[in-house]
RNA sequence: GGGCGCUUAGCUCAGCUGGUUUAGAGCGUCUGCCUUACAAGCAGAGGGUCGGGGGUUCGAAUCCCUCAGCGCCCACCA
């Protein structure tokens, strides 16, 4: 078969994909092998693929066939997430577009509106994965919100519930007033934001004076119940026991004290609006004060504030401003920055806001997750990480985990018709318990009313590992008692809390065990000036062009090679451009074996030298990736197999063992030769499964449904009793001096030069044939005793002599020979430095020390070699 | 306000339980090559004294202190 100069992944690609699906090579099952599972971060279901999925996916993928070929059981989970929040603001959005608003429906239509959504997009990004080649067991794809998986999360807050650690009931949360629901802390952004800090007049009752108060938020005036003062503030005492007055509302407010506030800031008095700040709220509990909400959920007034009713919260501060410096309350404004919650979803301030809610304790779940990863049961890589999730789980708070959403997994909490609430998997238990706790045995479904929240997102991915194993419903199922815990989790820092550490609690509270072993962090994909990728930008390459330009095998290597742990990787097509021209380079050392003619003739000696050499290297470059993968440095990893293969493999095997021009090979080399390409592409399958595929289905034909996907992965073999690799770097080196004369007089490589070698290097037989191969060699021999007008180099303590009197230049050289005389006197100044210097003599181990004195003498019989060329040059 | 991390060739990064010739890699750069596997290539070369300063040590990119810059996380200063 004639093989093309170029590579073109777009048409192999896709026959290998289908190949291994249609064999089922992604497929696992239970079975006496050592499992290997990933679950992996299900993606937003509505999502489309995006350059952060394209390097996790990529490293979850290389680690999965790593794993494969280990032997392994391996098995990749596939699944979406049905995103509560972000999904029901795209389907409210597209309603919106349609002139509907949310309003106008019934929950069951605006829930088959987003059915509608999630059926027609919810394949997408599996779909957009496979053209990474990503080898997910497709017959396992869950969603969060399936049956399956629904009863997992249901079950588990009913659990919670009887245990007694979710619990309902009124607390001051972060609202988003533009979805309309309470979010958790770990969703709320505080960004820093040029603002106003205004000072406002309280009037004093029954006195002439003011008290001020600086307040960002002068429009929460009207919920104001108190003003607060630090006891022992002295510019204060004067307003101890005294009422104040509301600038505009003219409610008369209590100063109460409290050391909470800091009497450097602003004047020392605090406006206490309980209902709309956290700490004001801690303080109405304490001094037990009113609490009056005065806004809507939407952001606007509410009737409660008694003025601006319905106005939008930014409105009525623009407003209040005007009005309070009308009336003459505005002492003055001053620039201020401050710190103010995005909601992380809709981007709009978020409003602290007392609500009924339900809520998770975490202490309990919290201390199990936090002894795991604090002594590396479960490790993260890197481990930097640790201290952030240490410092959160030992400040952890309870969790909110309704939502007043639809989208959603339902809150199966049924209210009775004479008050109380019961909690029940469905509705036929809810009926029996109402009965029971109510006494009324008449009781119907028809009398309940179903909590109307949703529970939030995270609520169903923390059981995400279980809950694709059905642990959670079907306990001890073999399923379950195989799979898990799963291996390795590959996730991004942003949602260590989110996810990882709640799926870390989830794990020891419902299996006891953790649910994973180790988890790696990906950096998050910036573009080369190193900014965040973003639409606002458009910045972010699209996934699916870059495979159609440089293959899904160069777009993975793209990602790959600057993907250390934890770093950001600072994304630039030219990385993929690298990894199609390292697909390119594969692609034609291929051809050029494979076009080779074999013949039952001698094999050459430095073809034999070399495959001696490349078994060693090829061993023990395995041997160091495989210590790369044990510590999840996978861009190290593809580094080392490259320089193996471009460099080692193309650049030097080949090149000792390759015939001349229309000459045959002999079988040995030819087979020994096939047998390395079969090795190297296997330890680059995970990193380039296709390309790797589609040639080793060339070296032989294979069985059907055969694959490199389950070929052994190479045997690792560190040793190299005889120094091999050693005396070949040597040849390198001498080979290198050599060509560089070429390059530096204009010689021809075809034309061949003799070689002179002084006395002290011991002639290597095998090893000079490469030598003389790889260099063009006419003969290598002993240097006379008086050596004509020669290039000198050395190499180690070696002097290499190439005469050229033709081609010489004597003031060139000798100044060559200077510079380089120079260095060595200078190296050899440092190492006198350090013998002449007593407390190292006795100091430093007598190892360094000896090695120390080794540099000098070879530092010395270089210098005295230089000199000796110096002087024949200059007779 | 706390905590963590980073600062090494033009770029992106290794090295950092102190001592493998006066620091490595990939990419880029420069020079010469269309040498019949590959110009998406081949052969070579140049390039940093390890952010600044101080200290410990016989010896520091590697340990300590300090200054500067950058990044991230957490936090209720209105």
């Amino acid at each position: 078969m004639e093989l093309a100069s170029k590579y073109s992944p777009a048409e192999i690609e896709g026959k290998w994909y289908a190949y291994w699906t249609e064999k089922g090579l992604f497929k696992s099952r239970p079975d006496a092998r050592e499992p290997y599972t990933i679950v992996i971060p299900p993606p937003n279901v509505t999502g489309v693929l995006h350059m952060g999925h394209m390097l996790n996916n990529t490293i979850q993928d290389i680690l999965v066939r790593h794993a494969r070929m280990q032997g392994k059981n391996a098995c990749w989970v596939p699944g979406t997430d049905h995103a509560s929040i972000a999904t029901e603001a795209k389907v409210v959005n597209r309603l919106a577009q349609k002139g509907i608003s949310k309003t106008d429906l019934t929950r069951e239509e605006f829930l088959g509106h987003a059915w509608d959504w999630t059926n027609e997009h919810g394949g997408i990004i599996l779909k957009q994965l496979r053209k990474l080649g990503a080898s997910c067991d497709w017959d396992r794809t869950a969603f969060t919100m399936d049956p399956e998986r629904s009863r997992s999360v249901i079950r588990v807050f009913c659990d919670l519930y009887d245990k007694g650690l979710i619990y309902r009931g009124v607390r001051m949360v972060n609202w988003d007033p533009k979805a309309l629901t309470a979010l958790s802390d770990e969703e709320v952004i505080y960004k820093e934001q040029q603002g106003k800090l205004y000072y406002l007049r309280y009037r004093i009752e029954g006195e002439n004076g003011y008290a001020v108060v600086a307040t960002t938020r002068p429009e929460t005036i009207m919920g104001d119940t108190a003003m607060c003062i630090n006891p022992n503030d002295p510019k204060n005492q004067h307003l101890k026991g005294k009422k104040v007055i509301v600038p505009l509302v003219g409610r008369v407010i209590p100063v109460i004290e409290d050391d909470y506030v800091d009497i450097e800031f602003g004047t020392g008095c605090l406006k206490v609006t309980p209902a709309h700040d956290v700490n004001d709220y801690m303080l109405g509990e304490k001094y037990n004060l009113e609490s009056i909400d005065i806004f809507n959920d939407n952001g606007t007034i509410s009737e409660a504030a008694g003025m601006y009713v319905g106005m939008d919260r930014f409105e009525v501060r623009r407003q209040i401003e005007k009005d309070l410096e009308a009336a003459g309350l505005l002492e003055k404004v001053e620039a201020y920055t401050n710190k103010v919650g995005f909601s992380e979803r809709t981007d709009v301030p978020i409003e602290p806001k007392l609500s009924m809610q339900w809520f998770l304790k975490m202490e309990h779940l919290a201390k199990p997750a936090l002894e795991a990863v604090m002594n590396d049961d479960i490790r993260f890589y890197p481990s930097k990480y640790k201290n952030t999730y240490r410092y959160w789980m030992e400040n952890i708070k309870d969790w909110c985990i309704s939502r007043q959403l639809w989208w959603g997994h339902r809150i199966p909490a049924y209210f009775m018709p004479k008050g109380g609430f019961v909690v029940a998997e469905d509705i036929d238990r809810a009926v029996e318990a109402a009965r029971a706790k109510s006494g009324d045995s008449t009781l119907t479904a028809a009398d309940l009313r179903q909590d109307p929240d949703c529970l939030d997102t995270w609520f169903s991915s923390w059981l995400w590992p279980i809950s694709l194993f059905d642990g959670i419903c079907s306990p001890g199922n073999p399923e379950i008692e195989y799979y898990y815990p799963t291996c390795d989790l590959v996730t991004g820092p942003d949602i260590i809390f989110f996810w990882v550490a709640r799926m870390i609690m989830a794990g020891y509270e419902y299996q006891g065990k953790m649910p994973f072993r180790n988890v790696y962090f990906t950096g998050i994909v910036r573009d080369k000036l190193g900014r965040k990728m973003s639409k606002q930008l458009g910045n972010s390459p699209d996934p699916l062009e870059l495979i159609d330009k440089y293959g899904a095998d160069g777009v993975r290597m793209g990602m790959m090679l600057s993907a250390p742990a934890g770093n950001d990787i600072l994304f630039d097509d030219s990385l993929c451009e690298q990894g199609r021209n390292f697909n390119n380079k594969i692609w034609n050392a291929f051809r050029l074996v494979k076009g080779w003619q074999v013949a039952d003739c001698e094999q050459p000696e430095a073809a034999r030298t070399a495959i001696e050499w490349f078994g060693i290297k090829l061993g023990r470059t395995v041997a160091e990736i495989d210590d790369l993968f044990g510590k999840y440095r996978l861009s190290e990893a593809l580094m080392a197999v490259y320089k193996l293969f471009w460099d080692e493999f193309s650049s030097w095997y080949l090149e000792a063992v390759k015939p001349a021009y229309g000459a045959p090979v002999d079988r040995q080399t030819y087979e020994a030769t096939i047998g390395f390409f079969d090795s190297l592409l296997r330890i680059l399958h995970p990193f380039m499964p296709f390309i790797t595929e589609e040639l080793w289905h060339n070296i032989v034909p294979r069985t059907d449904g055969e694959s490199i996907m389950t070929a052994s992965w190479p045997a690792a073999c560190p040793d190299d009793p005889k120094g091999i690799a050693d005396r070949f770097e040597t040849i390198k080196e001498i080979v290198a001096n050599i060509r560089n004369i070429r390059n530096d007089k204009g010689l021809s490589p075809k034309e061949a030069l003799p070689v002179m070698v002084s006395a002290q290097h011991r002639f290597d037989h095998s090893m000079d044939s490469v030598a003389r191969k790889l260099a063009n060699i006419s003969e290598l021999t002993d240097v006379d005793e008086k050596p004509e007008i020669a290039v000198v180099f050395m190499v180690g303590t070696a002097e290499f002599h190439v005469p050229m009197a033709n081609h010489i230049n004597v003031d060139q050289e000798l100044a060559k020979l200077e510079e380089a005389l120079k260095y060595q006197q200078g190296f050899l100044r440092t190492v006198m430095a350090k013998l002449g210097n007593e407390k190292f003599v006795n100091g430093a181990p007598e190892k360094v020390v000896a090695a120390e004195r080794k540099k000098k003498q070879d530092a010395e019989a270089r210098i005295s070699a230089i000199c000796k060329s110096i002087e024949a040059l200059k007779k």
